[in-house]
Order: C-alpha cells, then sequence, then structure tokens
DNA sequence: ACCTGAACACCGTTCAAGT
DNA sequence: ACCTGAACACCGTTCAAGT
C-alpha cells in the first residue's frame, strides 16, 4: 500500500460516494468544514480536497449554496473553455481595466481563469508580453474607419481614435512602448499606417509627416497617463475626487499659505470654465492641429 | 557545491583580490562596467556587487574617481552622517536615476545608506510619499530664472525647463501626479506659476491661460514617458538600442511580411533625416507655440 | 502534452523587541 | 529616541514532478 497525501485519498473516498450514486447530481458534497470535522485533517487538505474534484470537474461551487455534485450530462457544456492565449489574455485586460495594472500578477490571473499560476507560462512567455499583447488586443477592439478626404479631419479622428483606446483602458498609458522601440504590434502599427495615409495628400516631408504623427501621439499619451494616475490614485486609496481634495485641503491650504502662488490663484478663483481631461483633450488638439496647418502653409506658399 | 547568487560570488572574488593585497588601499576596484564585461553579468548584478563590498566598508565611491579601496584604519572615521529625510530623498534620487524606478526598493535603499529598511520609516511614511519628495526635490534643482518679457520665448524656456527636469530624472515621468490631483510639491507649483506670469501680457481668459499650461505640460510629459519606457527597457535587457533593434529585426521583418505597412515603410526607407526624441521635442515644440499663436492672434483681432 | 506544487529570491510594511 | 529582526502577505519565475 503506498501512503499517498491525506488529501488525494479523501477526494477517493467522495469520488466514490458519487460514482455508487450515495451522491446524486445537484446534493452537497461535504464543505470543508465538514471535511476537518469528518477526517480530522486541516483546512488546507480540506481545502485542496474539493479543488482536486472542482478540477475533474465533479463538482462545482454554487454560490450560496455550497460545493454540489455536477450532472454529467450538462459537465461537457458546463465545462471551462480550454486555456488558450486569446483567452488568457481577454480575462488579463478586464483584470488591468477593473482593477489597474497593479492588480494584473500572474497568480490573480491564474485564480480567475481558474488554473495555476505556472499554466499560464504555457501561452504566454511572461508578464511583459503578456501586457504586449494586451495592448495588440486593445487596439484592436476600435476600428480605424476609412481614411477622410483631407489632413484635418483625418488627424482629428486618429486622435480621437487613440484617445478612445487609452479611456477603455488607462493602463495602456503606462504598457505603450517607447517610440523608437515600437512594440511588435500589428494593430498599433496599422494607426501609425492610418495617420500616414491621412497626411499623405499634404505637401509635407516624409520626416515632418512622421514627427507629426509622434506629436500627436505623445500628446495624447500625456493625457492619458494623468488619466490613468488619476484613476490609480482613486483604486489605491478609494477615495473619489471630492473626498480626495476634502482630506487634503488643509495641507494644501498650509502649503499656499507657506509659499503663496498668487497667480495660479487668481486664475482658478476666476472660475466659472470647464477644466476636465476631455476639455484639455479638444483644448490641446485644436492647438496642435493649428501649428501643423501653419507648417503646411508655409511649406505650401 | 551550493549555488549562490552570482553577485556574491563576484563580490567574495573582490575581496578577495583586497585581502590578498592584489588591490591595496586607494586602489580602484572594478567599475560596475568592468563587472559586466569581466563576468558577463548585468548591470544590476554589476552594482549589486559594489553596494554589498561597499555596505562592508571595504570600498568606497570617490566622486570622480569610482570605487576605491579603503583604508582600514580610516575607516572609523568615515563613518556614515546620521540618517535624515534629506539624506534618504537624495540617496533615493540617484538610486532611481541610475537604475530606475522599479530598482528603488526600501530595502536597497537601506542597504545603500547602510541601515536597515525600517529605519527609513522613521524619516518617511511609506515608498509612494517617499517618490513624491523625490519629483518635489527634482523640480528644486535646476532654476527657472526671470520671466521674460514675451510670452513665447517664456513658453519655451518653460518647455525646455520641463524637459531638462525629465531628462535628468527619467522615472519623473511615471511619478507625476495627475492634473487634477496636483501633487503637493511646492516646486512643482512654482513652474506653474511661473508659466501663468509668461502668459499674463496675454488676452488669454484664465481658462485659455490654464488649458495652454497643460497642454505643454501633457505633451512634454509623454515624450518624457517614451524616453523613460525606452530607458527602462535598456536597464531591464541590458541590450543597447542597436543590439535589441538587431536582435529583434528578424521577428520584425516576420511581422512586416505578413502584414505589410508601406507608407511608413516608404517613409522610413525615405531617410536622411534625424528622428529622435530630441528632435520631436523639438518640432512638438513649434507646432504648439504655432497653435497658442494662432489662437492668441484670434483673441486679439 | 499539459498542468501542478514547492521553491527561490524578491517586495512593502507591521509589530514587538532591543539599545 | 532610534533602530533592528522576524514575520506577514505578497510578487514573477524556475524546476522537477505529476496526470
Amino acid at each position: 500500500m503506498t501512503t499517498e497525501p491525506p488529501y488525494l485519498s479523501i477526494a477517493t473516498e467522495i469520488r466514490g460516494r458519487i460514482q455508487t450514486g450515495v451522491l446524486a447530481p445537484g446534493d452537497r458534497v461535504p464543505s470543508t468544514r465538514a471535511i476537518t470535522r469528518e477526517w480530522g485533517v486541516a483546512m488546507a487538505t480540506a481545502t485542496k480536497v474539493l479543488a482536486a474534484l472542482r478540477q475533474e470537474g465533479l463538482v462545482r461551487v454554487e454560490p450560496g449554496v455550497g460545493t454540489v455534485v455536477v450532472d454529467p450530462r450538462q459537465a461537457r457544456q458546463a465545462t471551462a473553455p480550454a486555456l488558450t492565449r486569446a483567452r488568457i489574455v481577454r480575462a488579463a485586460l478586464e483584470l488591468a481595466d477593473s482593477e489597474g495594472l497593479n492588480a494584473l500578477t500572474m497568480r490573480r490571473l491564474a485564480t480567475v481563469l481558474d488554473t495555476s499560476a505556472m499554466a499560464l507560462y504555457r501561452h504566454v512567455p511572461g508578464k511583459g508580453e503578456l501586457v504586449r499583447l494586451m495592448a495588440d488586443e486593445a487596439c484592436g477592439e476600435v476600428p480605424l474607419g476609412p481614411v477622410p478626404g483631407h489632413w484635418r479631419p483625418g488627424l482629428e479622428r486618429a486622435a480621437r481614435w487613440l484617445r478612445e483606446v487609452y479611456a477603455r483602458h488607462r493602463w495602456m498609458a503606462q504598457a505603450m512602448a517607447s517610440f523608437t522601440r515600437p512594440v511588435a504590434s500589428p494593430n498599433a502599427m496599422a494607426y501609425t499606417e492610418w495617420v500616414l495615409a491621412v497626411l499623405w495628400e499634404t505637401p509635407l516631408t516624409s520626416s515632418q509627416k512622421l514627427h507629426t504623427h509622434l506629436t500627436l501621439f505623445a500628446f495624447v499619451q500625456g493625457l492619458a497617463l494623468a488619466d490613468d494616475l488619476e484613476e490609480q490614485a482613486r483604486l489605491d486609496t478609494g477615495l473619489s475626487d471630492g473626498e480626495w481634495m476634502e482630506q487634503n485641503e488643509p495641507r494644501f491650504d498650509a502649503m499656499q499659505s507657506g509659499h503663496p502662488y498668487p497667480l495660479l490663484d487668481a486664475v482658478t478663483r476666476d472660475g466659472g470654465f470647464e477644466l476636465s481631461l476631455e476639455s484639455l483633450f479638444e483644448f490641446g488638439l485644436r492647438r496642435t492641429l493649428d501649428g501643423v496647418a501653419a507648417m503646411i502653409d508655409e511649406t505650401s506658399g
């Protein structure tokens, strides 16, 4: 008789009860608590027992009820889809969207996907590459549409597209790779190609076209980062904007009284205007496009 | 035979050279660069080697010379000054500058300062606040100078100042807090105040002044982030730009052949122009200022 | 072929204990 | 008053072992 780990022999016993019909589909199997009592084992062992049975697809967790026996006829369809790179990237995207890039760890991702952390490494080389795949996926979600006939509405649409990608996935601001070492992302490259197509009708040089593209990119990227840091702070501290301001006002005032900033004071006290990332985007986009227009005029004239 | 971390065995070897007199007091021990060459390890490992030896009191950094062997008779007086917030922030700044924000951990910082990690918490509330203090310190290093008489040279100087702060401390791109939740940094606030002073002579509204300031900020911030990701990639992989490109070219070409990007191809093949973060900065700054000029003309006219 | 568990070398931060 | 060591609850990733 081989000495197998306790959790395995307990699992075998429960498996027997299911196979002999002592426990029918829908019935609750012993809870972890019940297992510790019945077999006199530690909680960790009991948890392992249920995890093993769940992994075999014999039982599943019914929220609010407990762990119940799966109906074998339904088992096939209820079974989790096989682990694939696409499924991993999707889940990672959702996790980062809802909780930020910091919350995306290989271990948490594995739990969400109901596997071990190491199973992920069979489909993805590591976390760095995963984030790169996520960024590419994100860039593929929103269609760019046809290239407009004129450069100005074209650049405007490009900037709005980029802004939307960042707005849907704030963490991308931190992930987007450098300009000079372009991330190997087909979808990001497609964006570059689209912008160049927009600029093709202009008399700009190749250098000017590329610089125009990257200037717009840097501006939107800068805004996105601010947006992301904002969001991150909210997630980390659990405070909304207003609450944060309220909490930090005394400290702020103290700083102000020590170092007075009369102009900033005057400007903000002026009030009566919107200041948001949205208004900033519109304002900056307008200025940048006006600047490009001036350059095109010079070149043509 | 136990397999100890590479940095430890290298440290042991250098320690041996000191103890056997191969390296005498005052002699330079191998620099980080020399260590990477001699043992074929990454920069991070080489830095760890020297940090370990420094911590043992066997070597010390001689500014302008390198890391030299300490004379054991003088070792006592060379004792480190008391731990202060200023000293911690300084050391953190240097660590982040040379190895990136990821390498800045409380534990490593403590080793550099020759104390325990927990001693730091007596002077600084935590890592988040430390980074904020570092950012403020960085903004205080470069003087802004007098406010020029005209807005355009003024904004230009502001942008160059910001660019220089980021260039000296690349990690700041990741650390700089959001626009709407201004970091409580007197020195960053002083910059805002300076830009507003520059714009005071213009006929712009308060809203336009603030938006102009933040647009410029977002652009420089976006560039800085690209710069930082670039640097980070270099530190992480230990590859220079050229080496990286060389190594990834096959993969790149494969991607290109699968998804052809004819316009990007044409533009880059055109060549004969500079494309760097510096050229991008100059280009984008020019466009942005032209856009602001157009707005001012409209307002005046 | 695919997945797992234990292990390694790390984190930031707490807490009780030392000097 | 100031610093330390052990501990906690985490990381990403390796490796050998399991099914």
